[in-house]
DNA sequence: ATGAAAGCGCTAACAC
DNA sequence: GTGTTAGCGCTTTCAT
């Protein structure tokens, strides 16, 4: 009974001879077309089980030219910041008729432009970048038109919206909050000078200016593991520890804190510490990391409905949406806190 | 300069003409022949570049019946167990000239079941399933033939390969650990009844049958706040506690914790708890979760393998792997631990 | 090495 | 309602 693999699948036009019908009928049927008799719909409906018929869904793509598809490119599916903003894309795009299909960037800058141009290569209607790195160029060029929205990154691409939390806002929230308590050195855990997030450090650097009070800025790279390795290095380097500590998001500040653990050091006693995004563990009692909300799941559900308009052409050319951060106090920085 | 949007796309036949040549040319150019003069190569690049072509791969899917793209079904986002067999998933495939679409179901039935079958229908290579719900009747005819490899899971359909960790002898494990802890009363927080992961919790009770212990069950549903609830709730009931818990995964142990902690019990003193996949949060110093490593990393690599392993046509029928889980102590199981 | 012709499996008018 | 006729944009023999 086994067919070899790859054998010629059972087309439309099988079911179509096998029910008496048309091609076009068949066709109708599988549309749920409201204009087909039920006498003829019942018998292609039982033909197509019969025959084991599966639609090929390529060639009807290839035929009607849409995919009723958006293409969602997520940065990290460590960071379940990002399985947040899945959670508000789906949402947002629940009942109309579109679906996603979700392809993982990595921070390689190859493969997330490969992953790109994939969505457009398979006609994707629109695609929605969570976590973009590449340059606004590369991204143009990728896009051939296909309709985009960044999430979390403002992009200057004609036909590209942006949907984010203000991130220099962040910054700032970050060290009037840690000033607040009396800190004064403070310092920041930041992403690699080639990423394009530069946004959280530039509303820190600005604050401590405004402060009057020394930067102290020291790369990660926006995981767990490269937080807890800079700390671990800092404090090997016997350096002076900053008393508060603000990472760019809360895997970094989570790795922070480990490393601070380990040293046997107090959070927030002998160094507070915050971080990023608001992420689920980040509000585990367990952990009870002092944050800035992002509003993940919101941006999510902003930048679906910001495409569906944008598909829809209801919208005007390159909107962008920004969300006010929040400050969520938590253990890391105030002992006094929930 | 700016089309409206949906405009017809620059095709083959228009860089066959801008370039002077046959459209059969241009296609062997994209696929990157080698038996094309590099003239001609350089004069249908240049055409390309210029018109701004992008290749319609439905079009050449539909026409070479091949895809070279796997598809990978998440069950949960928000569980980072599936970010580690996604690592293993592109490792395994990497150089082997395929792709995947990944897609997330969601534990609802009729979402992951759509989302198989958009695979089948987009006529996927093969599909990986990383936490399948369903029947393995459904499933069977979902896939109509597509080659698929279930990870975590062991299934009985013709054409489907599983990749899994010995999930009874986890169940195993943990109470004979706990027990040699010298812990007696041993609760078993597992999943609703509906789903069919049971194999853990059974190897709970043949163990705690063997030590001739009495066994508590309770049913959760595989997320952080779910194991808080539960507990919360039988807090709140004043039933004895058990003295020590092991959680049907990491997530649900650590909502355990976090009910515990906000009740201001110690863990391991007044309870111990342990968990089950080993996900990275799990052996974060600030968590020391004990659990049983499902060597999720290498499920995904295996599963890769299997599956190409079965479209090179060098494999049998229906394999199934099964790896030996390893017990992981910390400190919420044994304060001695690191 | 290159071109011509015949599909791939479906949808989209347009007739009837 | 249902069938006919053209494609969609590409890959594939098969010539040359």
């Amino acid at each position: 009974m086994k067919q070899t693999p790859l054998a010629r699948s059972v087309t439309m036009e099988d079911v179509a001879r096998d029910a008496g019908v048309s091609r076009a009928l068949v066709s109708l049927v599988m549309r749920e077309s409201p204009k087909v008799s039920p006498a003829k719909r019942a018998a292609v409906l039982q033909s197509a089980a019969a025959l084991g018929y599966s639609p090929n869904r390529l060639a009807s793509r290839l035929a009607s030219h849409r995919t009723n598809t958006l293409g969602v490119l997520f940065l990290d599916l460590h960071n379940s910041v990002f399985a947040d903003m899945y959670d508000g894309i789906t949402e947002g795009i629940a009942g109309s008729g579109n679906q996603v299909m979700v392809a993982v960037g990595s921070a390689d800058p190859g493969t997330e432009l490969d992953a790109l141009k994939n969505f457009v290569d398979l006609r994707a209607d629109g695609v929605i970048l969570a976590g973009y790195t590449g340059s606004a160029g590369e991204l143009e060029a990728a896009l051939r038109g296909t309709p985009a929205v960044v999430i979390t990154r403002e992009m200057e691409v004609d036909g590209v919206a942006s949907v984010l939390t203000d991130d220099f806002r962040s910054g700032v929230l970050a060290v009037e909050h840690l000033h607040g308590l009396g800190h004064r050195r403070i310092a920041h855990v930041d992403i690699s000078d080639w990423l394009p997030y530069t946004a959280r450090r530039e509303g820190y650097l600005h604050a401590m200016r405004q402060f009057g009070l020394e930067p102290m800025l020291v790369h990660s790279d926006m995981t767990e593991r490269g937080g807890r390795a800079v700390m671990e290095a800092f404090l090997a380097s016997g350096a002076t520890l900053p008393t508060a500590i603000f990472a760019h998001n809360d895997l970094t500040a989570i790795g922070i804190m480990e490393a601070l653990a380990i040293r046997g050091l107090a959070v927030p006693g002998d160094v507070a510490v915050m971080g990023c995004d608001n992420i689920e563990v980040a509000a585990s009692p367990l952990i009870g990391l002092t944050s800035i909300d992002q509003h993940a799941g919101e941006l999510g559900r902003v930048a679906a409905q910001v495409m569906l308009d944008r598909l829809a052409g209801s919208a005007g050319p390159a909107v962008t949406r920004k969300l006010e951060p929040v400050l969520m106090v938590r253990r890391s920085s105030d002992p006094s806190a929930v």
